[in-house]
RNA sequence: GGCGAGGUAGCGAAGCGGUCAAACGCAGCAGACUGUAAAUCUGUCGCCCUAGCGGCUUCGAAGGUUCGAGUCCUUCCCUCGCCA
């Protein structure tokens, strides 16, 4: 199995381009990770991710942990061999659904106890638990449970929190460690992927200090990777450009950076900018889902009156699909008829300009034109605004 | 022709004397969505405006009763069902 590998290729001021090497392939960055929560993309099949360029996937151990259930994957092979997926996947943790699902869990020292959003059933997530799921999923990249905070918090609360995230990252790399071990690793009922890297994550909320703190005692610890969480919560987003900002520095320049849940296009640039290599975000994919497309010239909501007879593309300057072969009158009529392909057609086009916006990233890095990239990049997603 | 049921905002449908410009659903219009409980949710939805427990015109049509009528009475028009 090869071994996780990150291989750093161009910087051009803070940005970078490397390739990510997993054991299911090579993942270039800077890259966006398509959202698939239950092991699928809502809207799109695994071929048109393909068709897409599309690296990795992101997928979810608490969602999948609950139904079908880790046992069972593990069983069909692993993740990539259930769900036919066999380039790179990173696992989230359930750290989100702490977040995400409050109002149905309890923390304390030990974990997190879910009641089921399914059937009510309650659920103990520890930090050793998530690693063991993971490894029956046999992810690329695991994440370590953490607990991410709703953004108005007050700073000892932030403090408390992202010290109980450090403790957790503790165990879950210990217990990671010794399910790598190979006498541990067989008496355990389905270690899918040795090749399987692990990726600890700082939080700190709003707080430079705390953020640094955290980044420092999670890179001591020691992961594959790093992430940075808690962030695109509702805080202002020149806020969390600023702690992306302040908390890269602190993370070890040799090792892929993932800033976790973000964000909208404007986002990925400016966190590029600032040092990242990774990122996932459910807006390309849900928004097509409520009609909103994401183009070079800002968003649209193909749901507007405005563009009954209009027969544009999506996005005039895109390639996908969707803009080489359907209006926006078209597109809008799906919409509003419930029809299916309105999500899919939808979702193809704001994945394909995410991922199309990464890719450019990556080529302007490495001609080392990122600075003109971005200023050319924000003028014309403001382009719309201006003339309207 | 006889008997019965019914005509309410774009559609469907509540309403049974006052707080009804009129519940609710759909459609329409607009907005939100950042490690997905989301093909979801929110607002708006007769007309006018200085946007307010504001003004105006409404509940098939016309008259009437009443302090007050979408709600009661009369006549007319129109739908649907059953019988001839």
């Amino acid at each position: 199995m090869a071994p996780f590998v990150f291989r750093v290729s161009h910087t051009d001021g803070g940005a970078r381009r490397g390739v990510m090497t997993t054991a299911h392939g090579d993942v270039p960055t800077p890259a966006f990770m398509p959202v698939g929560t239950q092991g699928a993309v809502k809207g799109v099949t695994h071929r048109d991710l393909l068709d897409l360029g599309a690296d990795i996937l992101l997928s979810n151990t608490y969602h999948l942990y609950l139904r079908p259930g880790a046992d069972l994957i593990a069983r069909r092979g692993g993740l990539h061999a259930f769900i036919g997926w066999s380039r790179p996947i990173l696992t989230d943790s359930g750290g989100y659904q702490v977040f995400s699902l409050a109002a149905r869990r309890t923390i304390d020292e030990e974990g997190v106890r879910f009641r089921s959003h399914l059937d009510g059933s309650s659920h103990l997530l520890t930090p050793e638990k998530a690693v063991e799921v993971q490894a029956q999923l046999g992810s690329d990249v695991a994440m370590v449970l953490d607990e991410c905070l709703a953004h108005p918090a007050e700073t000892a609360v932030v403090r408390e929190s992202m010290e109980r995230t450090l403790r957790w990252a503790r165990r879950a790399r210990d217990r990671f460690l010794r399910l790598s071990d190979e006498g541990e690793a067989t008496s355990f009922p389905g270690v899918m992927n040795p090749g399987q890297a692990q990726f600890g994550i700082v939080q700190g909320g709003v707080s430079p200090e705390l953020r640094e703190e955290s980044a420092c005692e999670t890179t001591q610890i020691g992961f594959e990777g790093y992430a940075i969480g808690g962030l695109s919560v509702g805080e202002p987003t020149d806020v969390m450009y600023d702690i992306v900002g302040r908390t890269t520095p602190s993370l070890p320049a040799g090792q892929p950076r993932y800033l976790m849940g973000a964000g909208t296009p404007q986002d990925l640039v400016e966190s590029v900018a600032r040092g990242i290599d990774l990122f996932d975000c459910v807006l390309p994919t849900r928004n097509a889902r409520n009609g909103q497309l994401f183009t070079s010239e800002g968003p649209i909501n193909i749901k507007n009156a405005r563009y009954a007879e209009d027969d544009r593309p999506a996005d005039p300057s895109c390639t996908c699909y969707t803009c080489r072969t359907f209006s926006r009158a078209y597109l809008r009529h799906l919409f509003l008829a419930g029809e299916i392909n309105a999500s899919t057609l939808n979702t193809l086009h704001n994945l394909h300009f995410y991922l199309d916006t990464l890719a450019r990233i990556r080529e302007a890095i490495a001609f080392r034109r990122f600075e003109s990239f971005r200023v050319a990049f924000h003028q014309s997603l403001s382009r719309r605004l201006l003339d309207s």
